[in-house]
DNA sequence: AACCATTTCTACAACGTTGCAAACATGCTT
DNA sequence: AAGCATGTTTGCAACGTTGTAGAAATGGTT
């Protein structure tokens, strides 16, 4: 066959091939492309059948070199193997898609070292703007910080008093999230808890991190029921995925073989810990409450089915999306800060089996009783079950 | 205060921002960031210092725009909600990452209309290809596009036997995946064996979709070892979901409450189903043999922990990634198509606890026995348990 | 000192797009 | 018929980068 052996692969299609096809300038293309009102009617529809014929699409990497912007934003989360970050990556997907913006993804699964890449604004100038959720970086590094190179909002932990000029923070109470979770074992009757949770124990200097915040809402919760005399039951494990909580579970209930609820960091760390009680023979609800924090979707799946502190991450990727669109805008105040809903979702894991004759719904998920005095904008709401996505509340 | 309120943000340090500072050409700054070899050392020197002091970094709009690459891919998945498509993009963008590439995730979780729109090419060109999952797109419209306008790979399944021109595909034998897992619950003793999975019954035209394909695996198996005049116990359900897989075996059960084995067609369906069984007093495995299809990072941690089929998704996210970037590089040769290899990873929920005694390992994971005739380059291995990844296990 | 061979540096053009301002066309008013 | 207000179209320049080709500097020969 005499076809050339792989050809060089051509330059796609541009507003001069429109123009040349059509018999009008480059610019009367680009102004029929982006709806410019003055176009004649006849000149704009042979320009539109141009652009079908020779299928142009726009380059975005002109757009960005002319303009200044690209619609893409970078999100830095940890890992997408944490249930938590995979779903709320698919929010951000799912909302800046709404937008006409293009995720695009990085993953500071490295370590520090990643993270510290990130911060420093990549090698590349790249998208618009960065929404960046740190888990291991020092506090510190962010303090010495003058200013971002890029637009950014971070979420997440981790984070100091005050950011760095050109970023904005979301956030979500932890402390008052956790004081809720364990003040709902309380008030199931539950009184010899724990708490497992990844504690970066490094330097002490920490005081920022989910596990610490969390820990500290735990503990806060407990003197508030005046258990605040029980011995401190913290677990401290490595990471916050399934085989810690599953190791971490055996080491506590070592430790502690009396334990009747656990507060646990994350989901994960939870499913870990469920595992591990089935494998002591530990009944779930019955001899040890436990509760996690996320609300992953494969929570309502667990068995049992977890209780759990679901975040608002919709309103959450919403709301950071918000606030860098603003930034990417121009506009260049102080840092803000957001505080964000979450809501406590109760399922099997912590209720003794109030539903089990019609075998319907698989978490019956009654409504949460005891709203503690702590974080404002929580509803403590209730998970109508099988939702669509994963979330809760109405709608 | 006499602030500015709002000052314009600048554009950000360019070329020439460090050739004036250093007293050089433009041409030569950007000689000493390619570390193009003919350069002065005391040049060289001069002009780093000034790239640090003004902060330079290459614009990626700019070297796309010049160059015609960017060196993003578009990553084109259902949603990072299914455990698969997570982990799965966890593995190419680290790969990416260790190639210097970044990925562009997008989501067709729309369904059809979304996935057309990544067929056709999306509204604007971003990176320099794309790596697409379909998953709800008919087969024909594959077949009728001539060319892809990217350079493209495809995973996973739903296409037809003959691609585009410009396009590759890598997949995994799901066939004789499904074969082997079926296999091995028979070579466990089961008899009355069924499957749950999501199957395109719309117009019967899905001959390659997951679904069917894992069904036909599990129907050759039944053949094979002379089940075939079992009762087809094929449960359909809509989506790949957990809350499918919960709602599926509840209905197979009534429907079937003899079965003692079930294949279900992912993980998350599995797990799904291990929350009925649980709530219709099934034990599994003594009851109920469950296995599913995924390795999801979830899956060891479930209770009981889950057997499965693994697909190498490092390999395959590799494969894919070496494809495409030889497409980019200009390499237009007839489409081609790559098998990944996958094993068997037997766990709790097919194996009547074998230990026990030792509550140490919570998946025992026995080596896998009946290898079945079918893939070629699929080894049926065994997986040796502890990965890197998400195994429990010692440690 | 003139020559050549290197090594080192630079000017220019172009990638595809859009803002600007000016050119041209049209229809309406005097 | 000239003047003017619109409506429509266009040329030019610039965004930041790099390939090409050639200019300038350097060093070593004669």
């Amino acid at each position: 066959m005499p076809s050339s052996p792989a050809t060089r692969r051509r330059r796609p299609p541009s507003l001069r091939d429109v123009a040349e096809l059509a018999g009008v300038s480059i610019k009367t293309v680009s102004n029929v492309v982006n709806d410019y009102p003055h176009v004649k009617d006849s000149t704009r529809e042979k320009v539109r059948e141009a652009i079908l014929q020779v299928g142009y699409r726009p380059q975005v990497a002109a757009q960005q070199l002319r303009t200044g912007a690209s619609g893409m934003i970078t999100l830095a989360v940890p890992s997408l193997d944490f249930s938590y970050f995979s779903n709320l990556a698919q929010q951000f997907i799912e909302v800046a898609q709404e937008r006409g913006q293009t995720i695009l993804l990085h993953s500071t699964s490295g370590g520090r070292e990643a993270e510290r890449t990130v911060l420093e604004g990549f090698k590349r100038v790249l998208g618009d703007g960065v929404i960046f959720n740190p888990l291991m970086l020092e506090e510190e590094l962010f303090a010495r910080m003058e200013r971002t190179s890029q637009p950014t909002v971070f979420i997440g932990e981790h984070l100091p008093e005050t950011l760095p000029q050109g970023s904005d923070y979301v956030r979500i109470d932890n402390v008052g999230a956790a004081y809720e979770a364990t003040s709902h074992l309380i008030a199931q009757g539950r009184r010899r808890l724990a708490f497992i949770g990844a504690i970066d124990t490094a330097q002490g200097k920490q005081p920022h991190s989910s596990g610490t915040m969390r820990r500290d809402g735990f503990l806060a919760a407990l003197s508030a029921h005046d258990l605040g005399g029980e011995p401190a039951r913290i677990q401290v494990v490595d990471d916050w995925r399934r085989e810690d909580g599953f190791a971490g579970a055996r080491e506590l209930l070592a430790r502690h073989p009396e334990v009747d609820g656990i507060v646990c960091g994350n989901d994960d760390l939870a499913t870990g810990a469920l595992a591990m009680l089935r494998r002591l023979g530990r009944r779930v609800p019955e001899d040890v409450a436990v509760i996690g924090y996320d609300d992953t979707p494969d929570s309502p799946f667990t068995i049992p089915s977890l209780s759990t502190i679901a975040p608002d991450k919709h309103t959450l990727a919403a709301t950071a999306l918000d606030l860098l669109a603003e930034r990417i805008q121009g506009y260049d105040g102080p840092p803000r800060t957001i505080d964000t809903p979450y809501s406590l979702v109760v399922r099997e894991s912590t209720v003794p089996v109030a539903v089990e004759a019609s075998p319907e719904a698989p978490t019956p998920s009654a409504a949460a009783g005891a709203a503690p005095s702590a974080a404002p904008p929580a509803p403590g709401a209730v998970l109508p079950e099988p939702g669509p996505t994963a979330r809760p509340e109405n709608e």
